[in-house]
DNA sequence: CTTATGACCTGATAGC
DNA sequence: TGCTATCAGGTCATAA
């Protein structure tokens, strides 16, 4: 999806429209984070269209993990950044001039080309964050999360699974230790590695561990050549779904033949979530 | 400090 | 046809 985000680049903001004020956050919110939950939660601050990059040139895409970046630059050479995190219906897209405005496209950015960017989430729980610069952008995913998975090493994973005294699921759900996993590539990544998702981590031996990074790199690489995996609402910028789910070996596959062994694919949850795996390819 | 749990939302689907 | 129950790709505050 960030990639797609690229055809944006060198266009000119030149208007921003929020339609649902909750799914975002700007400087002086609480938490600078997800905190739009729960019955008290404090006033959320006013913003104004240049903290959304209203007036600003798209000079830029970023991406760690499962958070994206558009980094824009103002006509006095100011670079500020709005991320978006997509929850699990959410998604952006890149509206031609004219185009029907989709169903609960919460924020949109206007371009001087007569395009539009959409930021649609069902579900809400994807969010927008304005970011008053970069730096800061990059400073909070610096703290908040951990080597991006498509590119982490066995002993950067090693050295994070160490003190996880949790299955080795929920440690990489957990976007501290490492960022970019959800329920689909965990499960697949730790399928391929031969690890049972509920092994606790600190317990594998390191070359385990170094294969299990080698999975997540490969199936990440994997998916993103096919587009991602479409269950049913996810889309790229232009509008298509992704072809991956074709190449799951066990999400949504419980009772299914392993395809390496035949015998059938258990269904179970670890770490509160929906878990296939083979009992007989998979060790603890 | 680390880990587990319930809550947040809407829409698709299955079963009656 | 229409109702209800169940489930879903994520992450947070809070409890333990």
């Amino acid at each position: 999806m960030r990639r797609g985000l690229g055809a944006v680049l060198g266009a000119r903001v030149v208007g921003v429209r929020v339609r649902r004020r909750d799914v975002l956050v700007v400087p002086g919110d609480p938490m600078g984070g997800w905190s739009r939950q729960g019955a008290e939660r404090p006033r959320p601050r006013r913003y104004t269209g240049s903290m959304l990059l209203d007036g600003h040139e798209l000079v830029e895409t970023a991406r760690r993990g499962k958070r994206m970046a558009l980094i824009g630059r103002s006509a006095d050479g100011e670079r500020r950044a709005i991320e978006i995190g997509l929850g699990m219906t959410g998604w952006v897209r890149i509206l031609p001039a004219r185009a029907h405005t989709p169903d609960h496209a919460h924020v949109i950015w206007k371009l001087g080309d007569g395009r539009r960017i959409a930021f649609v989430d069902a579900r809400r729980f994807g969010g927008v964050w304005a970011w008053d610069t970069e730096d800061d952008l990059r400073a909070h995913w610096e703290a908040t999360l951990g080597p991006d998975a498509l590119t982490v090493t066995g002993p950067t994973l090693r050295v994070r699974l160490a003190r996880a005294s949790r299955p080795v699921k929920a440690a990489l759900l957990d976007q501290r230790v490492v960022a970019g996993v959800g329920n689909i590539y965990a499960d697949e990544a730790c399928f391929r590695a031969g690890i049972l998702p509920q092994a606790i981590a600190s317990e594998l031996l390191s070359d385990r561990v170094a294969r299990l990074a080698g999975s997540l790199r490969a199936i990440l690489r994997d998916s993103i050549r096919e587009g991602g995996s479409t269950l049913r609402d996810f889309r790229d910028a232009e509008g298509a779904p992704g072809g991956y789910q074709h190449g799951h070996l066990v999400y949504g596959r419980g009772g299914e033949p392993c395809s390496a062994c035949g015998r059938a694919l258990e269904q179970g949850t670890v770490a509160q979530r929906t878990s296939v795996w083979c009992a007989s390819c998979q060790t603890g």
